[in-house]
DNA sequence: CTGTTAGCGCGTTCAG
DNA sequence: CTGAACGCGCTAACAG
């Protein structure tokens, strides 16, 4: 392993001009610097981080923590921050939190962060107070993604607003029999977003005097299959909405799914709007709320980096990115003759009617 | 910042007996170590990083190098990865390659990973001869997924044996008009698992003495989208087939949006079959081959942890895991009825015909 | 402009 | 069983 000394051997310099003319810090005559270049090039060599960070105390690495981060949103958040902070050579120290419950989580974020970082950027989940401890404690910069956290700066969209204009989208359209896939079970009720979207679909409707049902809320994991299945009941009960408002699209594919196994056109017997335009929402001819998820990470990232740099990135600081709406295929208008809609569909009742298919036109 | 010598001053030992204490190592009187142990908790005392790494020359992280690893197949890996490190405190560095060419990558790998991890996991994307020679140079221990490299372990599975049992099945359900999804732009032509799974496919047609029509196939970006636009002109011309065999669940994904678009039906018209296994599959009811991604990355991290603990993971090591069909209803035998195959569909053939309706039937 | 030197915090000899 | 001292590789003063 080649270290500083070796190179200022090569070169004939002392150590301390090596790290000055490879830095490209203070003054280094420019012969000496290129000698010293030349030498660090043929040797292979590169500074140990090890050493860097313990004399510096900056370890060019930042902490990303996410629940599940095997999953689109968060996959794509990261994706947007590991490009900022490479760009200034910082990275990225992965933290999943998966399954794990809190208790188990302290040792795993200590061990894995303390001392290791230089930040912490945090994915949607709320730290609990023993970690928002330990984080004080520790000094770091943080960031949050996607929930506000007192104290924190935070790049998110507004979640009320993207479920407000979806559900306002379908309003508008006609509809008054509207269900709701995407309130979480209790285990992960402290989840931000949810609550947000929840609140502001019940605001919506209660507006527009719209009728609430608790049969039409789907309670599920945010998975597709899950919402699938708590579909698949929805659409077997008498009473079945001429529209399900998904909160996010991964749910509304689940969704569309469902009903199309029930033998319903969508839209043409159920419409389905979600939130988020999901890489695979196109194929799905899903009409959804778009938010750029690449860009929060990346807002993330940079935000991080003006903390490294001693900018103040106030605790107040709250960046909202705009979400826009996205039609597709997968509403319209509710169906006008419903005459037998609390019929149970059947096989026979599945041939498609002409017109209003959006699931069969042709793409955009 | 609390030290080593914190937690010594405070349990009135030195700093030898500390660290001795702490990490368990060596002959320790009971009574001390009791007695550092809870000066350390006291003090949230946790062992700098830089420091250890700097005497002890291990850092405890792993390189993680993936393209894109904003796909499901790769983030699944990663966590995979990441659940069997942090087993034994090690932690995952991320570097994604993304849409880099090998001339921007190598400054990268080389200031990301260079003595800055014990190890290095590669993704699928097969190191130029300079990165070769870079890593050969560490010296750090390497472990590959999803291809295989002459001189690493790796864990993957064969991609030809599960190409050819996709393959094999719809051959078995009678089809003989067969297109293919998956084959790559020369960009990314040094890829494997494209290549490997191509080849299986033409092996398994030409055994059965079944026509390979060029034109039937489709080179795409193993997107679902791209995979939907290639399919889209595959299905409007004349000729169509019976049936396409994806290398991918996401293309297949697209296949299916594709026929569905032009008012075929899944399976009636066509059949499509992918391989994966993908967290969508189910609710696309699509027929698959089904790899365990995890278990890959599970076995990966396991295989690099015995590495580090210089057990001779030795290079020839390679572990390929099984695959399995699973059958959903995306497949049918070939439709009888096709007098009529060539013409283009419009929009009033599209009426579904009772039975054989994968797309509508049940879920299982 | 350049060299010398003193730590950064810890693991690891070696003596006790 | 425990403590003192050395050095890992580097940067940041301070001299020259």
């Amino acid at each position: 392993m080649t270290t500083i000394g070796d190179v200022a051997k090569a070169a004939g310099v002392s150590v301390a001009t090596v790290s000055r003319a490879l830095r490209g810090v203070d003054r280094v005559s420019p012969r000496t610097r290129d000698r010293v270049l030349a030498a660090a090039t043929e040797l292979h060599y590169v500074a140990s981080p090890a050493a860097t960070s313990l004399v510096s105390g900056r370890t060019r690495g930042i902490g990303v923590i996410t629940p599940y981060f095997n999953r689109w949103f968060f996959a794509t958040v990261v994706t947007g921050i590991e490009k900022a902070l490479r760009d200034e050579g910082h990275h990225v120290l992965l933290c999943d939190l998966e399954s794990h419950t809190f208790d188990a989580r302290l040792p795993i974020t200590q061990n894995m962060l303390w001392k290791r970082v230089d930040g912490v950027i945090i994915l949607n989940v709320p730290p609990d107070p023993q970690e928002r401890d330990l984080l004080d404690r520790l000094g770091l910069p943080v960031v949050t993604v996607g929930n506000r956290q007192p104290g924190w700066p935070s790049v998110r969209i507004d979640d009320r607003a993207a479920m407000a204009m979806a559900v306002e989208y379908v309003v508008g359209l006609g509809h008054r029999e509207i269900a709701y896939a995407g309130t979480v079970p209790a285990s992960v009720s402290h989840l931000q977003t949810p609550f947000d979207r929840r609140e502001a679909f019940d605001e919506v409707l209660a507006r527009h005097g719209i009728p609430n049902r608790p049969e039409w809320t789907l309670r599920c994991d945010w998975t597709a299959d899950g919402a699938a299945e708590h579909a698949d009941r929805l659409f077997a009960a008498a009473e079945r909405p001429t529209c399900v408002v998904a909160a996010s699209d991964e749910m509304a594919f689940g969704v569309i799914s469902a009903a199309r196994r029930r033998g319903l056109q969508v839209p043409g017997d159920v419409s389905v709007i979600g939130i988020d335009d999901h890489v695979h929402s196109r194929i799905h001819d899903l009409t959804t709320v778009r938010q750029d998820v690449e860009a929060q990470g990346r807002h993330a990232g940079s935000l991080m980096l003006s903390a490294l740099h001693g900018h103040d990135v106030s605790s107040t600081h709250d960046e909202v990115l705009g979400v826009e709406l996205v039609v597709r295929g997968s509403t319209a208008p509710p169906s006008r003759s419903r005459a037998n809609r609390t019929d149970r569909p059947t096989r026979a009742r599945t041939a498609p009617r002409s017109g209003a298919l959006g699931a069969v036109q042709a793409p955009a």
